[in-house]
DNA sequence: GTGGTCTAGACCACC
DNA sequence: GTGGTCTAGACCACA
């Protein structure tokens, strides 16, 4: 687990389980691994991870069967990727533009920056 | 002040002040409002102002003079400058850029938004 | 059987049992399905069968003869029937009615809402 | 707190939250007790107070000020009501007809003791 | 002072 | 074995 990163662990963790399922890795009514697994794994203590749990299974991308372990739901990819745009759309955008206006960035400077990235 | 913006108080207190010395609007030896001018100005408590002024002390944008106020440093403007690029395009653009390729959005969408937001 | 009932899945089968006994399906004397077959029939942990006919053997509803099977006992309608009245009037109704004058719910809406969850 | 009662402590505090907004002993852009005080009136552990505090800002009936506390959102007590109601639909409804069908009992009876129970 | 996050460890219900 | 809840106590950022 990656403490330097100014994003709490639960959140981190929940980034990458919708990762897994963005990447398909993870597909509707698929098993994924148990909290003390992921506890283990990410080197995090379980409540930490239990959060993270918490918070998909509240946005009905995982459900839970007692005494069993966490499923990813149906229709979980689709909730991802519109959570993640809406979330890049009004938590990340109004930042980054004010940023760009103020440092006087144009957009075609970006774009040629993004272009260079890509390579 | 705008409690719903993510970030916190004090860096948009920064913000605002850097903002006025890249439009030149404070310039190197000029006075600056004091303390407590900006805090009732800004509906501030008076310790977040102060904070606000000491993180800009401590990067050589501002400096104090004891009992008589807060003046600009000499090259603020080169310095706010080239610190704020570097802030956005070593942190802020890398992830940016990998938000934009997981969620499929293209410069010209980005564009888009942009153009609306300046509205 | 039904992982998405707020019940646990054994109080699902005893509710099952006294179900079968209320209405006359199962009478005293009468040998039940073994504990496999209630597991196999309704797909679950044989262990948690088994918790499910011990609840309704500590309450005198079913009893067991060795190396036989589980068998209803004398009286079971009877003790069912009380035991489940007192726990509806007692336990359930009492929350119920404070529930419905809190949110507003007259008895000729949840008259309504019966009818249709008959069909 | 009530230890006895079967349900978690943290929902029996968001329970408490929403009777007072329900009443309307809280209003929109009231700041409410902190997690401390709540802590301390409910003889219960910060975390498990937090818990109560978090469940509702994600449900827009809570909102937070960064340092200075936790308000009441705008539409709050429509927002409860709503949510109760579906509560209430949804979950224990349909345990409750389940069981007046089982134990026979007639929405007649239920009414007859329903004007008792208002007594 | 406010809330936010995390850990360690306990105990419980359920499968 | 699974997850769910709670406690006690630490440390941090922010106002």
């Amino acid at each position: 687990m990656n403490y330097s990163d100014n994003r709490p662990i639960y959140k981190q963790i929940t980034d990458y389980f919708c990762n897994q399922i963005l990447q398909h890795k993870w597909s509707p009514e698929d098993r994924i691994p148990s909290v003390r697994e992921i506890a283990v794994k990410m080197e995090v203590n379980p409540n930490t991870a239990i959060r993270a749990f918490h918070d998909l299974q509240d946005k009905d991308i995982l459900y839970n069967q007692r005494g069993v372990g966490y499923f990813v739901a149906e229709h979980a990819h689709e909730k991802v990727k519109q959570m993640k745009r809406e979330e890049f759309i009004n938590e990340k955008l109004p930042g980054f533009f004010r940023d760009m206006k103020q440092l006087g960035f144009s957009c075609k400077e970006l774009e040629e920056l993004y272009d260079k990235s890509k390579k």
